[in-house]
DNA sequence: AAACATCGCAACCGCGGCTTG
DNA sequence: ACAAGCCGCGGTTGCGATGTT
């Protein structure tokens, strides 16, 4: 195995024509061939000296305007290429090295409640970036689980019958797992569920937001979106109250991302409660 | 020592959603 | 209300490093 913390950039001079396939960054249909190889712009490992140039930009104005950055920054590089640079590498908020237990304990927990949401999970564990999680977790993670007889899509064992299992191996993960990925979904049975209209300050609101709470935690409002997207809850859960634009909206006025941050922390709590509820309560059965 | 296989990471691509005019 | 532009995300690729034969 080789050391974790490669080189910076692979600094092979001048660039490689690293990644995919032709075509430049190119957006939606409206976006023209717009950056990167259809412009000469450079392409692939970053030089020391590029970096210098981003990083000196960024200290002097700042994150963000990434399509005009590199023109005022002297460089030739896409605003897309210099976002991931300084996201993935520059940033000095950036932890290097090895993925601590804990933090690969709190990736797994995150990406069963969350799936693929890699700037999700990212967002929770200080220091790391998406593309880091999502490397490691396509590296070693999902291997790991799989070898544990978890699918790492679902969580739950790759086994589709399990009653052929022999119910006297306790020491089946992929059934340790099980359990506490049942207990994940515990605390939604009691949730209160709702549309809620959200205000986005400026007058308007959003039906885009599920209204979610739990008997011992705040009310919050969550993207439904993410919710949905990865089963954390499906259609048949929502109720359907449609009021629109009207005095009688239920408004929360709060931001979302905090209520989903801290809606999130409550589900890791939940789990970590859950998890050493049940192992509390197979060690008295064991006795 | 050389050739081949595998691993791990940085970087790219395309799409969807948000913002702005 | 609509269209265009921009940003951010997730999936994928390419290549150097490392391990194995």
């Amino acid at each position: 195995m080789r050391s974790p913390s490669l080189s910076p950039s692979k600094q092979t001079p001048e660039a490689q024509g690293g990644g995919g396939a032709s075509g430049g960054c190119s957006s939606k249909k409206a976006e023209p061939m717009a950056c990167c190889s259809n412009l000469g712009l450079k392409r692939g490992p970053w030089t020391a000296e590029e970096d210098e140039l981003l990083a000196d930009y960024i200290k002097r104005e700042g994150e963000g305007r990434w399509r005009t950055l590199p023109k005022k920054a002297g460089l030739l590089r896409c605003g897309k290429s210099c976002r991931l640079r300084w996201m993935n590498y520059l940033r000095p908020s950036v932890k290097r090295g090895h993925i601590s237990p804990d933090e690969e304990d709190l990736i797994l927990r995150l990406h069963r409640l969350l799936g693929n949401r890699w700037s999700l999970i990212a967002g929770r564990i200080p220091g790391r970036t998406d593309n880091e999680i999502k490397n490691y977790w396509n590296t070693h993670l999902s291997k790991k689980l799989i070898s544990q007889g978890i699918d790492p899509k679902t969580h739950k064992p790759l086994n589709p019958n399990p009653s052929i299992h022999d119910h006297n191996k306790k020491d089946s993960s992929s059934e340790i797992h099980q359990q506490s990925l049942t207990s994940t979904y515990v605390p939604f049975a009691s949730c209160t569920l709702g549309n809620a209209m959200i205000s986005n300050g400026d007058g308007s609101n959003s039906h885009d937001h599920q209204f979610v709470g739990t008997d011992h935690h705040q009310q919050a409002a969550v993207p439904k979106k993410d919710l949905m997207r990865n089963n954390v809850i499906d259609e048949g859960m929502i109720m359907s109250i449609s009021k629109d634009g009207d005095d009688d909206d239920m408004m929360i006025n709060c931001c979302p991302d905090d209520a989903f941050s801290s809606f999130l922390n409550s589900l890791i709590n939940d789990d970590v409660f859950n998890n050493q509820h049940q192992d509390d309560q197979d060690q008295h059965l064991d006795i």
